[in-house]
DNA sequence: TTGACTCCCATATTTACCCATGATATTCCA
DNA sequence: TGGAATATCATGGGTAAATATGGGAGTCAA
């Protein structure tokens, strides 16, 4: 299984270390990443997360679009924001200090998987959005079994 | 056959241990699924369950909506609040805390075959839900209409 | 030297794996 | 057809490996 799932709270030291959660770097493993790429979410004060190669994804997705338009260049900037992080022996990475400003992070990192990526909250921030989005889901009968399979459809 | 079919009742252990019926595993089997995800229902307080080969379609699937829609994010919550569970050697899963809290699961959990899903409910939970959904049947004489074989996909 | 960063090690706890048992069902052979 | 031998399954318990996390020694640059 190639895609981040769960959430988990892993705790962040006095040097800005947290441990990335196992599934999330096996994850990452069977993607070929040896790293992972953190960078600002544009719509919510967190970050998000991927592998490399998820970021060529997006790189190339950019290229696409009108290279002077608005949009590009806000999405530009967003590369331009994130950065390259390694994971330790003992399976940790080193938040930057302006990652750890941005996203509100304390003690406590949440890392949310969201399928290709995953994001990076502080606990507070995260129960508000959880229980808003759960709340939309609700309210629009939403359901992953609803979700379309392929091109055919589903129970 | 790989559709989930009937109910089971099994004991859950003090390590939050509980066997996945053997008819489901082999289910499973046939779907390639080497292991099965599990999510907390939005409609009801029980959990729902699926191959982990589902998955992968569900997020590919979620990766071609509009990625900033609204739509898109509830359903990416929907997956931060999924487990991916491997199925150990004696066909044993691990039920994580959140799940048996948010099921009200204790000593024993209902597995209940819904076809391409199934749910696990705590039995007192099911019992009610089982008799309400009997008396919604009744009282409207509702009918079940084939679809013709070949038109729908496969397992 | 000081501060920031990177390895490396120690450890508590959780998780995964292995084996044993009893119950139930199934096969096989006389 | 009886009944013993053989599977399959659910379940309990023990042990080894993996994981998260804290602390310290070594390195490099300013």
């Amino acid at each position: 299984m190639s895609v981040f799932l769960s959430t988990f709270e892993n705790k962040v030291d006095g040097k800005g270390r947290v441990s990335v959660p196992a599934p999330f770097r096996s994850a990452l493993d069977k993607q070929n990443s040896t790293g992972l790429v953190l960078f600002p979410s544009l719509r919510h004060d967190c970050l998000e997360g991927c592998g490399d190669q998820r970021i060529e994804q997006i790189v190339e997705s950019i290229d696409r679009l009108d290279a002077f338009s608005e949009e590009a260049e806000a999405l530009q900037t967003m590369l331009a924001d994130s950065v390259s992080l390694a994971v330790d022996g003992d399976g940790r990475i080193v938040l930057p200090e302006k990652m750890i400003a941005f996203a509100g992070l304390d003690k406590l990192a949440v890392f949310v998987g969201q399928g290709r990526q995953f994001q990076i909250w502080s606990p507070t921030r995260y129960r508000d959005f959880r229980d808003h989005n759960r709340q939309v889901a609700r309210d629009r009968g939403l359901s992953l079994r609803m979700v379309p399979r392929g091109t055919g459809e589903d129970a």
